[in-house]
DNA sequence: TCGTCTCTTGACGTTTACGTCAACGTCAAG
DNA sequence: CTTGACGTTGACGTAAACGTCAAGAGACGA
Protein backbone atom coordinates (compact mmCIF):
# COMPACT_ATOMS: atom_id res chain seq x y z
CA UNK A 1 0.00 0.00 0.00
CA UNK A 2 1.13 3.22 -0.46
CA UNK A 3 2.02 5.82 2.48
CA UNK A 4 0.55 9.30 3.28
CA UNK A 5 3.31 11.73 2.99
CA UNK A 6 4.26 12.42 7.03
CA UNK A 7 4.20 15.89 8.64
CA UNK A 8 7.66 15.32 10.20
CA UNK A 9 10.70 13.26 9.43
CA UNK A 10 12.73 11.93 11.89
CA UNK A 11 16.77 12.64 12.14
CA UNK A 12 15.80 16.31 12.23
CA UNK A 13 17.90 18.75 13.82
CA UNK A 14 17.52 22.78 12.70
CA UNK A 15 21.23 22.64 10.34
CA UNK A 16 21.10 19.10 9.49
CA UNK A 17 22.45 18.57 5.75
CA UNK A 18 21.82 15.51 3.01
CA UNK A 19 23.54 14.38 0.21
CA UNK A 20 21.36 13.14 -3.00
CA UNK A 21 21.64 9.97 -2.20
CA UNK A 22 20.50 10.29 1.63
CA UNK A 23 17.31 12.41 0.85
CA UNK A 24 16.67 10.11 -2.30
CA UNK A 25 16.76 6.86 0.15
CA UNK A 26 14.97 8.54 2.82
CA UNK A 27 12.22 9.73 0.75
CA UNK A 28 11.89 6.28 -1.60
CA UNK A 29 12.81 8.49 -5.08
CA UNK A 30 15.61 8.48 -7.22
CA UNK A 31 18.85 10.69 -7.33
CA UNK A 32 17.12 11.52 -11.01
CA UNK A 33 13.86 12.45 -9.78
CA UNK A 34 15.91 15.06 -7.20
CA UNK A 35 17.92 16.49 -9.76
CA UNK A 36 14.22 17.19 -11.90
CA UNK A 37 12.88 18.89 -9.49
CA UNK A 38 15.62 21.10 -9.26
CA UNK A 39 15.33 21.99 -12.97
CA UNK A 40 12.10 22.45 -12.52
CA UNK A 41 12.98 25.25 -9.65
CA UNK A 42 11.02 23.05 -6.77
CA UNK A 43 14.49 22.57 -5.23
CA UNK A 44 17.21 24.89 -4.89
CA UNK A 45 20.80 22.70 -2.54
CA UNK A 46 23.38 24.62 -2.04
CA UNK A 47 26.90 23.97 -3.50
CA UNK A 48 30.05 22.80 -1.83
CA UNK A 49 32.18 21.99 -4.78
CA UNK A 50 30.15 20.91 -7.76
CA UNK A 51 28.43 18.70 -5.25
CA UNK A 52 25.03 19.46 -4.04
CA UNK A 53 24.28 19.86 -0.56
CA UNK A 54 20.30 19.57 0.57
CA UNK A 55 19.11 22.01 3.35
CA UNK A 56 16.35 21.50 5.67
CA UNK A 57 14.45 23.92 3.54
CA UNK A 58 14.80 21.40 1.08
CA UNK A 59 14.08 18.64 2.93
CA UNK A 60 10.61 20.59 4.26
CA UNK A 61 9.79 21.40 0.48
CA UNK A 62 10.43 17.43 -0.78
CA UNK A 63 7.73 16.72 2.11
CA UNK A 64 5.37 19.31 0.11
CA UNK A 65 6.13 18.06 -3.29
CA UNK A 66 5.70 14.49 -2.79
CA UNK A 67 2.71 15.10 -0.34
CA UNK A 68 1.20 17.14 -3.25
CA UNK A 69 1.81 14.67 -6.18
CA UNK A 70 0.06 12.39 -4.14
CA UNK A 71 -3.13 13.57 -5.16
CA UNK A 72 -2.36 14.72 -8.44
CA UNK A 73 -0.92 18.23 -8.71
CA UNK A 74 1.38 18.89 -11.09
CA UNK A 75 4.72 20.35 -10.71
CA UNK A 76 4.23 23.84 -12.13
CA UNK A 77 1.10 23.79 -9.78
CA UNK A 78 3.39 22.70 -6.98
CA UNK A 79 5.75 25.31 -7.64
CA UNK A 80 3.36 27.63 -7.39
CA UNK A 81 2.00 27.38 -3.87
CA UNK A 82 5.86 26.44 -2.53
CA UNK A 83 6.52 29.83 -4.12
CA UNK A 84 4.07 31.25 -2.67
CA UNK A 85 4.96 29.79 0.86
CA UNK A 86 8.12 32.71 0.66
CA UNK A 87 6.57 35.14 -0.41
CA UNK A 88 3.80 35.22 2.50
CA UNK A 89 5.77 37.83 4.54
CA UNK A 90 7.17 40.15 1.94
CA UNK A 91 5.71 42.83 -0.44
CA UNK A 92 3.12 45.67 -0.23
CA UNK A 93 -0.98 45.85 -0.03
CA UNK A 94 -1.46 44.71 -3.83
CA UNK A 95 1.00 42.54 -3.54
CA UNK A 96 -0.20 40.74 -0.56
CA UNK A 97 -4.09 41.00 -1.56
CA UNK A 98 -3.51 39.55 -5.33
CA UNK A 99 -1.25 36.87 -3.36
CA UNK A 100 -4.60 36.15 -0.83
CA UNK A 101 -6.65 35.82 -3.96
CA UNK A 102 -4.48 33.50 -5.67
CA UNK A 103 -4.44 31.61 -2.29
CA UNK A 104 -8.28 31.10 -2.61
CA UNK A 105 -8.34 30.02 -5.74
CA UNK A 106 -6.46 27.41 -4.88
CA UNK A 107 -8.15 26.39 -1.55
CA UNK A 108 -10.92 26.22 -3.40
CA UNK A 109 -10.09 24.11 -6.22
CA UNK A 110 -8.37 21.77 -3.64
CA UNK A 111 -12.25 21.49 -1.88
CA UNK A 112 -13.28 20.64 -5.37
CA UNK A 113 -10.65 17.53 -5.53
CA UNK A 114 -11.87 16.58 -2.04
CA UNK A 115 -15.42 16.23 -3.03
CA UNK A 116 -14.35 14.05 -5.73
CA UNK A 117 -12.13 12.30 -3.30
CA UNK A 118 -14.86 11.60 -1.28
CA UNK A 119 -17.81 10.94 -3.54
CA UNK A 120 -14.75 8.11 -4.78
CA UNK A 121 -14.47 6.62 -1.47
CA UNK A 122 -17.88 6.43 -0.28
CA UNK A 123 -18.82 4.66 -3.49
CA UNK A 124 -15.97 2.51 -3.07
CA UNK A 125 -16.54 1.47 0.71
CA UNK A 126 -20.95 1.03 -0.86
CA UNK A 127 -19.18 -1.20 -3.06
CA UNK A 128 -17.29 -3.44 -0.51
CA UNK A 129 -19.98 -3.50 1.73
CA UNK A 130 -22.30 -4.89 -1.03
CA UNK A 131 -19.85 -7.19 -1.29
CA UNK A 132 -19.97 -8.28 2.23
CA UNK A 133 -23.87 -8.87 2.50
CA UNK A 134 -24.36 -10.86 -0.26
CA UNK A 135 -20.76 -12.69 1.39
CA UNK A 136 -23.01 -13.62 4.40
CA UNK A 137 -25.91 -14.35 2.27
CA UNK A 138 -24.09 -17.13 0.08
CA UNK A 139 -25.24 -20.48 1.44
CA UNK A 140 -22.49 -23.27 3.18
CA UNK B 1 -11.53 27.65 -11.49
CA UNK B 2 -11.91 23.51 -12.02
CA UNK B 3 -15.01 22.46 -10.60
CA UNK B 4 -15.79 19.25 -9.15
CA UNK B 5 -17.66 16.36 -10.95
CA UNK B 6 -21.10 16.39 -10.02
CA UNK B 7 -23.22 13.31 -9.04
CA UNK B 8 -25.39 13.34 -11.75
CA UNK B 9 -25.97 15.36 -14.35
CA UNK B 10 -29.57 16.69 -16.20
CA UNK B 11 -31.60 15.39 -18.63
CA UNK B 12 -31.49 11.35 -18.09
CA UNK B 13 -33.69 8.98 -18.85
CA UNK B 14 -33.30 4.95 -17.83
CA UNK B 15 -33.08 4.36 -22.09
CA UNK B 16 -30.85 7.59 -23.03
CA UNK B 17 -28.17 7.40 -25.38
CA UNK B 18 -25.74 9.56 -26.59
CA UNK B 19 -23.34 9.88 -29.80
CA UNK B 20 -19.79 10.86 -29.15
CA UNK B 21 -20.06 14.67 -30.16
CA UNK B 22 -23.47 14.57 -27.60
CA UNK B 23 -20.95 13.20 -24.64
CA UNK B 24 -18.02 14.72 -25.45
CA UNK B 25 -19.64 18.48 -25.19
CA UNK B 26 -21.45 17.46 -22.25
CA UNK B 27 -18.19 17.14 -20.32
CA UNK B 28 -16.41 19.37 -21.90
CA UNK B 29 -13.78 16.37 -22.84
CA UNK B 30 -12.86 15.69 -27.02
CA UNK B 31 -14.44 12.89 -29.25
CA UNK B 32 -10.79 11.59 -29.25
CA UNK B 33 -10.63 11.29 -25.19
CA UNK B 34 -13.58 9.02 -25.60
CA UNK B 35 -12.08 6.74 -27.92
CA UNK B 36 -9.20 6.73 -26.17
CA UNK B 37 -10.91 5.45 -22.82
CA UNK B 38 -13.42 2.75 -25.10
CA UNK B 39 -9.60 1.51 -26.35
CA UNK B 40 -8.43 1.60 -22.62
CA UNK B 41 -10.65 -0.55 -21.69
CA UNK B 42 -12.78 2.25 -19.54
CA UNK B 43 -16.19 2.65 -21.98
CA UNK B 44 -17.94 0.34 -24.43
CA UNK B 45 -20.83 1.56 -26.16
CA UNK B 46 -22.69 -0.17 -28.34
CA UNK B 47 -22.74 0.28 -32.16
CA UNK B 48 -25.22 1.08 -34.55
CA UNK B 49 -23.37 -0.05 -37.94
CA UNK B 50 -20.12 1.41 -36.94
CA UNK B 51 -21.36 4.86 -34.71
CA UNK B 52 -20.42 4.68 -31.31
CA UNK B 53 -23.83 4.50 -29.18
CA UNK B 54 -23.48 5.42 -25.65
CA UNK B 55 -25.67 4.31 -23.06
CA UNK B 56 -26.12 5.66 -19.75
CA UNK B 57 -24.01 2.94 -18.32
CA UNK B 58 -21.06 4.86 -20.26
CA UNK B 59 -22.24 8.35 -18.96
CA UNK B 60 -22.27 6.96 -15.54
CA UNK B 61 -18.54 5.52 -15.85
CA UNK B 62 -17.59 8.54 -17.72
CA UNK B 63 -18.72 10.40 -14.15
CA UNK B 64 -16.49 7.93 -12.39
CA UNK B 65 -13.40 8.59 -14.40
CA UNK B 66 -13.25 12.07 -14.90
CA UNK B 67 -13.55 12.52 -11.12
CA UNK B 68 -11.05 10.17 -10.14
CA UNK B 69 -8.72 12.11 -13.06
CA UNK B 70 -8.92 15.07 -10.54
CA UNK B 71 -7.20 13.79 -7.38
CA UNK B 72 -4.61 11.68 -9.83
CA UNK B 73 -6.33 8.82 -10.67
CA UNK B 74 -4.45 6.33 -13.25
CA UNK B 75 -6.63 5.42 -15.93
CA UNK B 76 -5.30 1.28 -15.27
CA UNK B 77 -6.28 2.38 -11.43
CA UNK B 78 -9.72 3.76 -12.39
CA UNK B 79 -10.50 0.65 -15.08
CA UNK B 80 -9.78 -1.46 -12.40
CA UNK B 81 -11.98 0.07 -9.77
CA UNK B 82 -14.94 0.31 -12.33
CA UNK B 83 -14.62 -3.29 -12.86
CA UNK B 84 -14.95 -3.99 -9.81
CA UNK B 85 -18.35 -2.04 -9.76
CA UNK B 86 -19.44 -4.83 -12.09
CA UNK B 87 -17.94 -7.90 -10.37
CA UNK B 88 -19.88 -7.28 -7.09
CA UNK B 89 -22.80 -9.04 -7.46
CA UNK B 90 -21.20 -12.11 -9.43
CA UNK B 91 -18.73 -14.95 -8.04
CA UNK B 92 -18.51 -17.21 -5.26
CA UNK B 93 -16.90 -17.24 -1.85
CA UNK B 94 -13.26 -16.97 -2.96
CA UNK B 95 -14.05 -14.41 -5.81
CA UNK B 96 -16.30 -12.38 -3.21
CA UNK B 97 -13.43 -12.46 -0.55
CA UNK B 98 -10.42 -11.60 -2.71
CA UNK B 99 -12.75 -8.66 -4.25
CA UNK B 100 -13.50 -7.13 -0.96
CA UNK B 101 -9.78 -7.26 0.58
CA UNK B 102 -8.90 -5.58 -2.52
CA UNK B 103 -11.83 -3.05 -2.41
CA UNK B 104 -10.36 -2.40 1.10
CA UNK B 105 -6.61 -1.92 -0.08
CA UNK B 106 -8.22 0.76 -2.38
CA UNK B 107 -10.00 2.42 0.10
CA UNK B 108 -7.03 2.84 2.36
CA UNK B 109 -5.11 4.18 -0.58
CA UNK B 110 -7.84 6.89 -1.26
CA UNK B 111 -8.12 7.80 2.40
CA UNK B 112 -4.30 8.06 2.53
CA UNK B 113 -4.98 10.62 -0.20
CA UNK B 114 -7.33 12.46 1.41
CA UNK B 115 -4.25 13.35 4.27
CA UNK B 116 -2.57 14.28 2.28
CA UNK B 117 -4.25 16.43 -0.17
CA UNK B 118 -6.31 17.86 3.94
CA UNK B 119 -2.48 18.83 4.65
CA UNK B 120 -1.92 20.85 2.05
CA UNK B 121 -5.20 22.42 2.31
CA UNK B 122 -4.78 23.39 5.92
CA UNK B 123 -1.31 24.83 4.98
CA UNK B 124 -2.81 26.73 2.19
CA UNK B 125 -5.62 28.16 4.36
CA UNK B 126 -3.08 29.22 7.30
CA UNK B 127 -0.87 31.14 4.50
CA UNK B 128 -3.45 32.81 3.24
CA UNK B 129 -4.33 33.77 6.80
CA UNK B 130 -0.76 34.87 8.06
CA UNK B 131 -1.18 37.21 4.99
CA UNK B 132 -4.43 38.24 5.96
CA UNK B 133 -2.72 39.12 9.55
CA UNK B 134 0.06 41.00 7.76
CA UNK B 135 -2.14 42.99 5.41
CA UNK B 136 -4.18 44.08 8.55
CA UNK B 137 -1.27 45.14 10.14
CA UNK B 138 0.18 47.17 7.26
CA UNK B 139 0.29 50.86 7.52
CA UNK B 140 -1.84 53.43 5.31
C1' DT C 1 49.33 5.76 -7.29
C1' DC C 2 45.61 2.81 -8.15
C1' DG C 3 41.21 1.32 -8.02
C1' DT C 4 36.62 2.18 -6.09
C1' DC C 5 32.77 5.23 -4.75
C1' DT C 6 30.02 8.80 -5.20
C1' DC C 7 29.19 12.76 -7.31
C1' DT C 8 28.55 15.60 -11.70
C1' DT C 9 26.53 16.98 -16.46
C1' DG C 10 24.63 15.85 -20.86
C1' DA C 11 21.76 13.30 -23.92
C1' DC C 12 18.52 10.24 -25.43
C1' DG C 13 14.65 6.75 -24.21
C1' DT C 14 9.98 5.70 -22.10
C1' DT C 15 5.25 5.83 -20.36
C1' DT C 16 0.82 8.13 -19.88
C1' DA C 17 -2.80 10.58 -21.79
C1' DC C 18 -4.15 12.36 -25.02
C1' DG C 19 -3.74 16.06 -29.74
C1' DT C 20 -3.63 16.29 -34.57
C1' DC C 21 -3.84 15.27 -38.95
C1' DA C 22 -5.19 12.15 -43.09
C1' DA C 23 -8.21 9.32 -45.59
C1' DC C 24 -12.39 7.24 -45.93
C1' DG C 25 -17.71 5.89 -45.08
C1' DT C 26 -22.73 7.51 -44.69
C1' DC C 27 -26.75 9.86 -44.62
C1' DA C 28 -30.14 13.73 -44.99
C1' DA C 29 -30.73 18.35 -47.47
C1' DG C 30 -30.77 20.93 -51.44
C1' DC D 1 -26.48 13.50 -57.14
C1' DT D 2 -23.40 16.04 -54.87
C1' DT D 3 -22.29 18.57 -50.84
C1' DG D 4 -21.67 19.06 -46.10
C1' DA D 5 -21.97 17.37 -41.41
C1' DC D 6 -20.76 13.87 -38.67
C1' DG D 7 -18.95 9.45 -38.09
C1' DT D 8 -15.01 5.92 -38.55
C1' DT D 9 -10.00 3.95 -38.30
C1' DG D 10 -5.07 4.44 -38.49
C1' DA D 11 -0.85 6.81 -37.75
C1' DC D 12 2.13 10.02 -36.03
C1' DG D 13 3.09 14.07 -32.72
C1' DT D 14 3.47 15.99 -27.97
C1' DA D 15 3.94 17.38 -22.95
C1' DA D 16 4.92 15.76 -18.35
C1' DA D 17 7.73 13.21 -15.38
C1' DC D 18 10.94 10.93 -15.03
C1' DG D 19 14.45 6.39 -16.52
C1' DT D 20 18.72 5.09 -18.40
C1' DC D 21 22.84 5.16 -20.13
C1' DA D 22 27.68 7.52 -21.03
C1' DA D 23 31.64 10.04 -19.77
C1' DG D 24 34.14 12.48 -16.66
C1' DA D 25 35.63 14.95 -11.94
C1' DG D 26 36.95 14.42 -6.76
C1' DA D 27 37.81 12.23 -2.59
C1' DC D 28 39.55 8.24 -0.06
C1' DG D 29 41.47 3.87 1.65
C1' DA D 30 45.08 0.13 0.45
Amino acid sequence: MKESVPDTVPGRSADRSWTVRELADEFGVTTRTLRFYEAEGLLAPRRVGTARVYTPRDHTRLVLILRGKRFGMSLPEIREIIGMYDDAGTGERGQLASLIGRLDQIAADLRARQLDLERTLLEVDEVADQCRARLAELPQ
